[in-house]
DNA sequence: CGTAGTTTTGATGTCAGTCAAAATGTGTGG
DNA sequence: CCACACATTTTGACTGACATCAAAACTACG
């Protein structure tokens, strides 16, 4: 593939401070950018990878948005998580190095490719790399345990409170709103992502914006009243904030 | 802590081939000797780690089994795994350098401890070591996905199928029978893991029973018809044998 | 404007949870 | 070795949260 090696900089990325490079010195930021690959723009449903592919890269969500999921033998969809700018997508193909779900554009996004055998030879160079490589897949199993324990334990009301919630940081830690934002997935997504039906979805935003804690009007969220839905989720304890990856 | 350092090497390990050292070569196993500090065996209930707790260790499973919760805020515990000989626990403190769960032993067991200094400073000596290091978080992770869909999309029956899967698979890999094992968790355990109640297993394992599928006698489990047990889980798909951590 | 996809709303059914008690197992001290 | 207390597991009756089924309302797009 002739896609040029890009010529933006980490270094100018307004992502840096929560993506890849945080806490790497310039000149170790300067080697970083020089393996990563631009893909062109994705548009909505384009696929950045597809279950059972061989794979040798891990991407970094520049823009946009996406949704993994893995498909089972009767061709059900079970959706993962979702992915914001400024987080890691591929993780899962470390073991084998293939890709163990399929994950697609949820709107116009564009990612960082970053190859596999590029970026391990920089963890050689980079013990500091390397570690933060560690740091990241930590945080990824922290963030699955938080959704097993969701799964495993929490009401539909609680589902749907921790998934806003989450959201909700998510978007306050990019610079954007935490209290107003639109959703780039379907209920479907959202129903399939929380283990419970698109039915259960709507009936559960009608009623928190029944009882004035949301405004919702299609994909637009508003949240009238961040402290009672934090208070819902309360019991769950586990940072939300970590919870969508 | 007058520890003192392993005398025993992998190199003479049962468990070589399935836990950390897999794949290096003789001369870097030495130096993965090295670094590991021999614990005292631990007896049931004796715990391992502590959430929240700081934490500069790895550890691997030598014998017997562990169990790892997370407890919230309202004091409620929450399981997240169970650990076999060969496996590694304590990856969730890679992120931040504390646990985020407790783990305890559920029987007479034994850990090798490593060092997370040590570990990290190998792993740049040793491109290998720090592949293989990938590929036992992508495996995590693969593993954790594996239960988000047990706890999103399936039956009781499908849980409690898979759970003795699991178990069967694992057993049979440490080199054990596949079809006849003592399970070293209470039923408390494995409910709380599987996100239902301690009744709710009862009734299916006197379902399975009743099908002729399983024999159980309190901790004892006998499989007498492993392919409709599989059967039961096939829509699932994903791999049992990583579901377990 | 018509067709197809998505979301909401309503009526009904069911799987697993809850509550309660019996059965079984485990440990301790006399 | 037995008696008693306590923990764990099983069984039964009832309930409820969410799923399922069905249809209407809304949106988008050619």
């Amino acid at each position: 593939m002739g896609i040029p090696v890009s010529t933006t900089s980490c270094a100018n990325c307004r992502l840096a401070d929560i993506c890849l490079p945080y806490g790497l010195h310039s000149n170790e930021i300067d080697l970083l950018v020089n393996i990563i690959q631009n893909k062109r723009p994705m548009q909505i449903n384009d696929t950045l990878y597809r279950q059972n592919e061989k794979c040798c890269s891990l991407f970094a969500v520049k823009s946009g948005s996406f949704r993994s999921f893995i498909t089972n033998s009767e061709g059900e969809e079970q959706t993962i998580g979702f992915y914001l700018p400024g987080e890691l997508i591929g993780l899962d193909a470390l073991q084998s190095g293939h890709n163990t779900c399929t994950t697609i554009a949820l709107e116009t996004a564009s990612v960082c490719e970053l190859p596999l055998a590029s970026l391990n030879e920089l963890c050689v160079k980079i013990p500091s790399l390397q570690l933060q490589m560690l740091r990241i897949l930590g945080k990824e199993i922290i963030s699955d345990h938080d959704k097993i324990i969701l799964l495993g334990h929490r009401s539909a009301k609680e589902r749907l409170a921790t998934f806003l919630l989450m959201l909700s940081r998510r978007y306050g830690a990019l610079g954007f709103s935490n209290i107003e934002f639109n959703l780039s997935m379907r209920r479907q997504d959202i129903a399939n992502f929380l283990g419970i039906t698109i039915e259960t979805v709507s009936r559960q935003f009608a009623e928190l914006t029944k009882e004035g804690i949301i405004s919702i009007n299609r994909r637009g969220v508003y949240i009238n009243k961040l402290s009672i839905l934090q208070a819902i989720v309360e019991p769950c304890k586990t940072d939300p904030e970590c919870l969508m990856r």
